[in-house]
DNA sequence: CATGAATGAGTGTTCATTCAT
DNA sequence: AATGAATGAACACTCATTCAT
């Protein structure tokens, strides 16, 4: 059953959801057609399966913002945002299958949506306690943000930019720094 | 024809390139499937033809970047962004079709990251011109950048967030001039 | 009408009957759909037209058949197998398509039959009188060579037999007086 | 799947290669669409298929022609002609496909064509070995020989032609010795 | 638990035929 | 008479899903 997700997050990755065939998910996964339906009622229950799991390690994430209290400093903003592109490099797939609407069932779409609002959430409160709320609103900088971070690592990834690791999260945590919170380093 | 592009952006928009059927287009169209493939080779040929469209608007986007000489104002950064989201959100998903690999076809994918290329450019010229390349690279800015822009449209059209698309535009607007081109206003 | 006419006897000829599309033929012919149903109701109807055409070639080759009175030498056996050989190489394909019961409409295969028939008659006349006909059965014997002759044709002028003509005739004519009418040369 | 195969031959004899829907195949073979698709490529793979099988037959055949070493008797030469028309009778269609280049892999033809050309080379040499071949030049004979038996089957199975079995055997075959061995019986 | 051959509804694509110009 | 854009029924082919072993 784990060989198939991540069977499953492969393939999609690979192919995008729509176009994966289960029958390229159980070749992955080394297993039979028979296996995944013991598993998952259909293709879209791995969909949401993967979802279920992506939207865990997203609110685990939500709790370490939590504990940060004053203001997000170069390093930890930079910690956060590295977990939060491994979360996406991860899940990518998954979360842009149920943003765009590609899902029947709504449930699944609401519980990844949930799990980014509470992020969003999060990182609003430490945007407004780090004082620079006056010059961008918080909630429309979240969303930009995320927006920006949700694609940053499939532009970087798929596409082939030479871009070093080190220097892309020096830059973005930068870029973030100063558009998103207002700091002049 | 431009029935059928027209009907064509609309179906892949609301179902996605794969899940759209030529049923949806036509019927969309108000045609019949005949006239479908009497003006395109099949359904990857609409998207081509689409992404033909989607690069020549880009193209000229990045002319209209070459006139600004001397740096990217406010007023004149927010013209561009307004515009280059103008162009999203009519050709998102043609966007996206080609950007996550779901077309078979290579060359269409290198005619739209052509396009994109051309655009980053043009704007890393603008950014070294404005005297902020010492504090962020001006190559991963601008992929940033782009990943930001080419995503955030969706992210604020598709979810439903309470944004008023002026505050939207300037907060935006903002974050880029301060993250992206050291501005602090 | 008459362009049209060759040039479905051109296309059936290349792509057989079946496989033949009215754009084929109308392209062929430097003419249009409309121009084509103008003149035959459909496809098949153009096939009765080429049918009718061919079935009167046969009967006149029948009808030179019938000057022969006493026996069919080498020479007047060799006419008239290159002139039947000559109807074949222009009608082959419509033959085919009728008497391999491609053709709905049976009135159209039953049409090219008799003229069959009717040369098979008169050939079995000519075998009869030739004395020849105690040794084999004159009825078998013109279905076994109307059988060649058919495929003959096609045989040598589709694959690539490098046969020359005249000595394929030559032995063609050869094989069919000692075969059929038992001559021994 | 060979039930499938079978049904390919019956529907192919019955509508012709081109006019054959796979729909009547699967019917006949008392299966559906999606088990044919999990043997066979396509439509035309199953034309391969089949063709394989006949060149197969043809090759054994030609291999029985081998042990013959002096000449060619009566029964014999009988015998070959009932096993040569046995297959003709049974893969007739497919090979008047690939004959009359209904097919677009040309492999296939090439090895039908290739199983022809190796009956046709054996015959030759039996021809020559009776001393015959004076009288009429062998490769032209046989490419006439090959002509005949290839459609004198279908000419009587297809027509209605009243001729008993073993007559039009007898027949056939006299007519084959004496036009062909030049044997006067 | 595991398998994979079998299924058939669903979809892409073709092409004979029509009809407004 | 001639045209060719438009049509849609018909067909080839796919793939998620099932079930006997």
């Amino acid at each position: 059953m784990q060989r198939l997700s991540d069977a499953g997050i492969q393939v999609f990755a690979e192919r995008g959801y729509h176009a994966a065939r289960v029958d390229d998910i159980v070749r992955a996964a080394h297993t039979s057609h028979g296996t995944f339906y013991l598993y998952f009622a259909n293709k879209e229950d791995l969909l949401r399966a993967l979802t279920v799991d992506c939207a865990e390690a997203l609110f685990q994430l939500s709790n370490s913002l939590d504990v940060i209290d004053g203001q997000l400093d170069f390093s930890r903003l930079r910690g956060f945002l590295t977990e939060f592109l491994a979360i996406y490099r991860r899940y990518g797939v998954v979360i842009r299958a149920w943003m765009e609407g590609q899902v029947a069932d709504r449930k699944v779409a609401r519980l990844g949506v949930k799990a980014f609002t509470r992020i969003a959430a999060r990182l609003a409160e430490r945007i407004e306690e780090s004082g620079a709320a006056q010059a961008v609103d918080a909630t429309a900088s979240v969303s930009a943000l995320m927006a920006m971070l949700e694609r940053f690592n499939y532009a970087v990834s798929s596409r082939n930019l030479d871009l070093d690791d080190d220097v892309t999260m020096d830059t973005l945590t930068l870029i973030v720094q100063r558009g998103f919170f207002g700091a002049t380093v």
